[in-house]
DNA sequence: ACCTTTGTGGAGTGATTAGTCAATCTGAAT
DNA sequence: ATTCAGATTGACTAATCACTCCACAAAGGT
């Protein structure tokens, strides 16, 4: 595998278990099973490293949300399966989802690049078009958007936290996307 | 003032706006205006420091949230009071609030003494009551306190990133709780 | 074969930092 | 006045850590 996914991985890993400033460069090189040397060949600085983890993910879980969606759906179909593609991506990544959140309310979110900030375009203009077509109740679209997503953070936190069958699981995501939409609509 | 409660301050300022790992002991002492050996007085690590900060904290907004919620109150009055009094706290605290939300998605999370947690209890009861009585129309109450916590942090998160003024902000929060209230009903 | 670029290694370094300690101060109780 | 426990100080230290540097290897390109 390669040395730059390894070193990726190995930082998740402990980023997420130790935290920023709990892990050493060193120990995330070894994890990775790489020189410490190497580390910095492909992340200048350690923030470098942290800030490229963060936008791998949501690159990776924002081509996931938008695979299966077509134009021709509803705004109630697309925005179901932009739901139910991130919570189950999210609960199939729990440690990219929780490594998510950690660096949102870290000081590290002022870093952010804009580009990896216009992912979120999509999703706010799908909800522009539910408050066009007096579907979505709520207003403005932004505010709907962090509705939207601190109830994905929690529902997914919820199920994180409560094991249980993969079946009932699925029941869960559904059922609670009746729910914002509910409260959205 | 109190010399500890400096000590509160200055840690909440400079872990807020440079991260736990980004704010040495020292500069807390310094911002505080004592000398880096009280600090160790008070608090005998770092770790501890972080930990009693968000006791702290915790304990505030629990006393804040409590305080005007009477007993002989409909569960829906009783919840839309908690609801209120814990966003107006929010708003007004914002650092706290930040505070919190740092802490909470960390590995410190692991070390939050028991009887911290309890805090809950009284809301889960609430809820609880709320669902004996066909009020509420999700189960379990934990996954309901879920759901309303992460809305709340939504809210807190979107009032705090967009400055407006106080009586917008108290619409807001009246009408977001209405939303929260018409999903779990 | 020769050169250039890129990747890899790991010992080394300067700066930083959490935490210690012994000395001094404060104030209240006896 | 004396005592004593807690508060306060800041110089000090042992350890750690982010990052550098240079040597070497691999992989092409010509």
């Amino acid at each position: 595998m390669d040395k730059q996914k390894e070193i990726l991985n190995a930082a998740l890993k402990l980023f997420t278990e130790y935290g920023f400033h709990g892990t050493p460069t060193s120990k995330i090189a070894q994890e990775a099973g790489v020189a410490n040397g190497t580390l910095f060949h492909y992340y200048k600085t350690k923030d470098d490293l942290i800030i490229a983890l963060y936008a791998d993910i949501k690159q990776r879980l924002g081509f996931c949300v938008v695979q299966d969606v077509k134009p021709a759906d509803s705004v109630y179909e697309q925005a179901k399966k932009f739901y139910t593609a991130a919570l189950q991506w999210g609960i199939e990544n729990s440690l990219e989802f929780r490594y998510v959140q950690q660096f949102a309310s870290s000081p590290y979110v002022a870093m952010i690049p804009e580009e990896l900030k216009e992912q979120n375009n999509i999703t706010i203009n799908l909800i522009k078009q539910g408050i066009k077509e007096k579907i979505i109740k709520v207003s403005p679209a932004d505010y709907v958007l962090a509705l939207f997503s601190s109830h994905l953070y929690g529902v997914n936190q919820y199920i994180n936290e409560h094991k249980m069958s993969a079946a009932k699981q699925k029941q869960f995501v559904a059922e609670s996307f009746e729910l914002v939409w509910k409260m959205i609509t």
